[in-house]
RNA sequence: GCGCCCGUAGCUCAGCUGGACAGAGCAUCGGACUUCUAAUCCGAGGGUCACAGGUUCGAAUCCUGUCGGGCGUGCCA
């Protein structure tokens, strides 16, 4: 039980108790707001409960607080101190009693430590990345694999039954253009002269992809029909290309359940299929040759098209069909993480799953801002129609996956990322990665000092031995890790894990400089000690749900 | 035009369902290694929370409007 829910509990107890003598006329019990106060001279956690009763119960807040706190009965020893403050705040301040049993419980779980079952085995499928496999993986798609990846690490933790998916994109008239533009880069270096489709693929592993075939099979394919050429060089390109995302992902430290074809739900005609029952249920109608889909109806601006007049369904319709099949697969909830440049897509899936008759909050589409690629404070140009990018291996090259990761999850999904290559490169204390790595390897090496000197954790250990501010204020840091897990949970937000790293960091190097752990006092050695391996356990913890490796040295 | 996201310290950004004098990192300036990793620590300066109204006992946070930026607004994906 966390300690939020055993002061609730307090305050409940003391409401019903001040009513019941009398000091209180109140009817119900309000929700209980518990936080940590932003100062530290107001304790460790505050609640404003009194503020919001004052009103209904027609007294002064702090009349009401000084209630409260009466009726208050801390029989566990879980308070040093209450207090009320400021305009009827009530602030709580924990026993080192309860710090130390936070210690015994790290301990016991280790890095289990703040894992729940908060999301009680609900089935959760994470749809992210899902590049269009005619090419590399950009920056941007390193974003949402750190992202997806940790948030489906953290979901984990906190008891929900996680899936990830990779949606590939391989059916339709990009892959044409994409197969087009193999075929073309291979005439050409065949010496013909071939003009390039206007909306081909102009970057350079298009060429190089039409370099392989000749070099394994030389010009044999010139001898058949265009058609033919195109369509055996988009299954080989598209294998290529495949393999090549596998290979990028991997070095994103990142690993997908299922990888789910488009062009699959087109064979087992699902997208036929989710078409007619939308049909059935009268979301559809015929104009203009095409046939469309009445969002309209959902209270979207426009109606859109499912199938086109050449007799092709669009983009949309299989997306459709894509997320009947995930409900049909039993999840309770889909979340998908897309580009804000997809943002507009949102209301119309929505529309869409809601008419094949499914709540439509059971999609969660997280809408992240997009990444800028500096380099020393210049933006890099990028550019779709030359070709010219920056792809994710170069960026995961050049700076390392731990780096590459802990950038991309530094910052809310909302706001649009500045990444720049130099900076995360840099090896100095201007990067915060190398700060939580840095204490992962001094713990690790104090750890390791401290077993060759004979401390050892396996008897008894005085956890009452630790009392210096440093120490006590180590403690509270590990105990917030559970807050923090279900919080990133909850908000399907990933980032305040890398806020709370590089605290938690910050926290232990003060301890630290502080105090010092193997010494002549044997008793209080073994209490630091085991505060290090307790600190190293949950750091550790915090490094795995980002991705990013724990160094014992550096 | 309309929709979504954003506007907080010199820079990059946190700020959870509104709460107590607005936070962090970097940068700047000044200190700390005979002791378990100085890739560390301590201290200082630095803000009309874009602007104007409103709701509230209380607003960076909620509502409305204005200005500024990003993205979208396809029978593309």
């Amino acid at each position: 039980m966390m300690i939020q829910d055993i002061l609730s509990k307090l305050i409940m107890e003391a409401l019903n108790q001040a009513k019941l003598g009398g000091k209180l006329p109140i009817d119900g019990i309000p929700e209980i707001m518990l936080e940590h106060p932003r100062e530290k001279a107001h304790g460790d956690w505050a609640t404003n409960i009194a503020l919001v009763l004052a009103s209904k119960v027609k007294m002064p807040p702090r009349a009401v607080a000084q209630a409260i706190v009466e009726s208050l009965n801390d029989t566990q020893g879980y308070l040093e101190k209450i207090e009320i403050a400021g305009p009827g705040f009530i602030n709580f301040y924990l026993s080192s009693k309860w710090l130390y049993e936070v210690l015994s419980l790290i301990k016991e779980q280790g890095q289990k430590f703040g894992h729940s079952k908060v999301g009680a085995d609900q089935k959760i499928l994470i749809e992210f990345v899902s590049a269009n496999p005619v090419g590399p993986m950009h920056i941007g798609h390193g974003r949402w694999a750190a992202v997806g990846d940790t948030l489906a690490n953290v979901m984990s933790a906190s008891g929900y039954d996680v899936k990830r998916e990779f949606y590939v994109n391989d059916y339709g008239n990009q892959m044409d253009i994409f197969a087009e533009s193999v075929a073309v880069r291979y005439a050409e270096l065949l010496g013909q002269d071939v003009p390039f489709p206007e909306e081909g693929y102009r970057g350079e592993y298009i060429k190089d992809i039409a370099r392989e075939i000749i070099a394994k099979e030389g010009d044999k394919y010139m001898a058949i029909s265009k058609e033919d050429r195109q369509e055996i060089f988009k299954e080989r390109a598209y294998m290529q290309i495949l393999e090549h995302l596998k290979h990028t992902l991997q070095g994103m430290g990142v690993a997908f359940d299922f990888w789910f074809s488009e062009r699959a739900l087109h064979e087992l005609s699902l997208v036929k299929k989710t078409i007619e029952e939308l049909r059935k249920r009268g979301y559809v109608y015929d104009s203009e040759g095409a046939v469309w889909f009445k969002a309209s109806a959902f209270g979207e601006e426009k109606d859109r098209v499912l199938v086109r007049a050449n007799g092709e369904p669009t983009y949309f319709a299989a997306d459709i069909a894509y997320h009947k099949n995930k409900f049909g697969r039993g999840f309770d909830r889909v979340i998908n993480i897309w580009g804000a440049d997809h943002h507009g897509y949102v209301a119309r899936m929505k529309a869409a799953i809601e008419a094949l008759g499914y709540p439509p909050e059971k999609l969660e589409v997280i809408i992240g801002q997009l990444v800028n690629l500096l380099r020393g404070g210049e933006p890099v140009r990028m550019s779709k129609r030359t070709g010219e990018m920056v792809t994710l291996d170069e960026l995961l090259e050049e700076v390392g996956r731990d780096a590459t990761r802990f950038f991309f999850l530094m910052r809310s999904t909302d706001s649009p990322l500045d990444f720049d290559i130099e900076l995360a490169k840099e090896q100095s204390n201007e990067n915060p990665v190398y700060y939580v790595q840095y204490a992962y390897a001094r713990i690790s090496s104090i750890i390791r000092y401290a077993k060759a000197e004979g401390i050892d954790l396996s008897g008894e250990i005085n956890y009452n031995r630790l009392e210096t501010e440093s120490e006590l204020d180590l403690i509270k840091k590990l105990a917030e890790w559970p807050e923090i897990l279900e919080r990133v949970s909850r908000q399907r937000a990933p980032h305040p894990l890398t806020a709370y790293a590089q605290e938690l960091a910050a926290v232990f190097h003060y301890f630290y400089t502080k105090c010092r752990v193997v010494g002549e006092d044997k008793e209080l050695s073994t209490a630091r000690m085991s505060l290090s391996e307790a600190t190293r356990a949950v750091l550790k913890s915090v490094l795995n749900m980002l991705g990013v490796s724990a160094p014992e040295r550096m």
